[in-house]
DNA sequence: CTGTTAGCGCGTTCAC
DNA sequence: GTGAACGCGCTAACAG
């Protein structure tokens, strides 16, 4: 099978022992001999098994990032960016301290999520990183924060990344569970304010799914907004549920048109949905923005080449993955209070326009 | 610390032996002795040692997923399909058979792609996954080929998916090494062929970087097209190198309209290259397709709502990766000389049209 | 059906 | 500076 240290050390003609701190370089090792094990090392291809490894050492290389959908780049830049940083940062992965990303795509399902957070105490993960919005069922909350609670108490580090942070465990280290928020409800209110402020009344919402934090806060923003103008009245009849999902978008700014024809604005859930309203308004023969004003949130890559080019709510999202990968790593001190809130930058593009006086009302 | 077997097994009042089997399911345990080591599993918030266990039985759920870049949704979508394969298709990740992907970002660096295969050596790595096209400098393809081989000596299977197939390795048993290969020449072709039927004559090529095999197919495709209709003359002059995303296809557009101002048509390495190369268009003034037509290549979500809508060469990525899922847990039986190629599908939309006559001369 | 006995491959005390 | 011995937590073979 495959070769282990044993051989090496017979090659050498050393103790396993040695061959051992050559590798780990913990200890003091005569320059020659070191130089033999090296070569025997190099003459058998030997690879360390990671398992007794850290079976005996107790420790892990592995570190799990928890993401709702790989296929979305809203998910994708994050860990990306997580990934860079934990994988030693320019110095090769698997060289010196660094870590090996797990990306867990849990399509949202809370089951799925516990499960892999099982498997990842299984494997006694170094770190975790949990991200996006969090689904808010009393009981799942709960099961949720009961895992991170033993998965801290065994010392792994936690990192919650656009998901809000968890109250204080019972009997759990606060510095091991931190948060890197983003600043949704803020970003969603500036957005509702710029289309105020271009003289829109009627604007229509297309939510995320209901029970999600993130559905929640962004809308809570454009409500907000809404209740500073005096408009908060008509607000949940305005207002459609769905995913975070071109389709959905499709399909909610149909029924905002049932609903209200003479809509002058929709502001979406995120980009990718706000694809799906504008795909939805040119099929009924609408403009954007010169009928209808569209509005997303996330500012993805592709946003920007839309057409017309999106306005929408910017988040740094390598900038948080990378944040959130110095804090899983111990390579940054915790924020004050254990949670940094990443601020969010409205971009207001072509797609927002002054309504057409035709239009209003 | 963490509680160990042991201690279950004195909850119980069983050995540990007996614990690892109503664990596992694999040797038969009475009812009642069952039931009560489950309930002191259940009490002491057990989880098992997956790193103790991969070295007891010598296996691991670990599935290496290699790609070039987690936040493109062409690999997001890949390691989607792969994931869900390999977690168990519908049971519980952690439950059954199911395998852990870890998806490892490369950045398309060589090295980095070696030092996650050494990695995913040390873990004994059920599986590995190395997705999108490989980079063809012989130094590098030798030396992956010998990680492979290794990998694959100690049992480890090998499914490389976007990729041309390895040669025979001397000493690994082929079935252990599978390839689900794109038809990228011939999709390639087929889309330069639907241009020119369209009428164009003067069509620039947006290539990838020059040393991946994706590139050089894609290239060989288009080329094949314009050599078939005797236009292969100025092909090299019309072609411009870049990487695989939209300022690439940004600078490249405009480089191309320098080197030919009468240009009728512009075939992208991918959809986000072809996403930079209409918004170059755009900001000189030209229309697509009225004055340009602009083809992409993978077909990815965002390019049917582009506008104009844009055609592409579909490639079935979701069912490449679920292929490719199966195969790597032995689920799926080798395809017939250890190639499955998937077949890509013109994908004929808004943003090609013939040529404005006044363009052509 | 169940308990006992050996390792799996490595890190880490101890002695030397 | 180096080797010998023990144990990490679990599975597998062997008894009973």
């Amino acid at each position: 099978m495959a070769v282990t240290l044993a051989d090496v050390a017979a090659r050498a003609g050393v103790s396993a022992a040695t061959v051992s701190r050559v590798l780990n370089g913990n200890y003091p090792v005569a320059g020659s001999t070191r130089e033999r094990v090296l070569r025997a090392v190099d003459d058998l291809d030997y690879v360390v098994n990671g398992h007794a490894r850290a079976l005996a050492a107790a420790t892990s290389d592995l570190v799990g990032v928890l993401v709702n959908d790989v296929a979305d780049p809203f998910f994708g830049l994050i860990s990306s960016a997580v990934q860079s940083e934990i994988s030693g940062a320019g110095e090769a992965p698997g060289a010196g301290g660094g870590k090996l990303a797990v990306v867990c795509n849990t399509g949202g399902s809370p089951e799925a999520e516990l499960n892999y957070l099982t498997l990842l105490e299984r494997q006694r993960a170094a770190g975790v990183v949990l991200t996006g919005g969090a689904v808010e069922g009393t009981g799942h909350t709960h099961a949720v924060a009961g895992r991170l609670a033993r998965l801290a108490a065994s010392g792994t580090r936690i990192v919650l990344c656009g998901r809000p942070p968890l109250k204080a465990l019972p009997g759990v280290d606060d510095s091991l569970i931190m948060t890197v928020a983003f600043d949704n409800r803020g970003g969603a209110q500036r957005l509702t304010e710029h289309l105020l402020s271009l003289g829109h009344r009627r604007i229509g919402y297309v939510a995320g799914p209901a029970e999600r934090t993130t559905t929640r806060h962004r809308l809570e923003g454009h409500r907000a907004a809404l209740a500073a103008a005096g408009l908060d009245s008509g607000a949940e009849h305005l207002t459609v549920y769905g995913y975070y999902d071109r389709s959905s978008g499709y399909d909610a700014a149909l029924e905002l048109l049932r609903r209200d024809p003479r809509l002058t604005a929709v502001v979406a859930a995120n980009d990718t949905v706000a694809l799906g309203v504008c795909a939805a308004l040119r099929d009924q023969g609408l403009s954007v923005p010169g009928d209808v004003s569209v509005a997303g949130f996330d500012d993805l890559p592709f946003s920007v080449d839309a057409v017309p080019a999106l306005t929408t709510v910017r988040i740094p999202l390598q900038e948080a993955g990378a944040r959130a990968g110095r804090l899983v790593m111990g390579r940054q001190a915790p924020p004050p209070g254990g949670v940094a809130t990443i601020r969010t930058e409205l971009m207001a593009r072509a797609s927002t326009a002054a309504p057409a006086p035709g239009r209003l009302g």
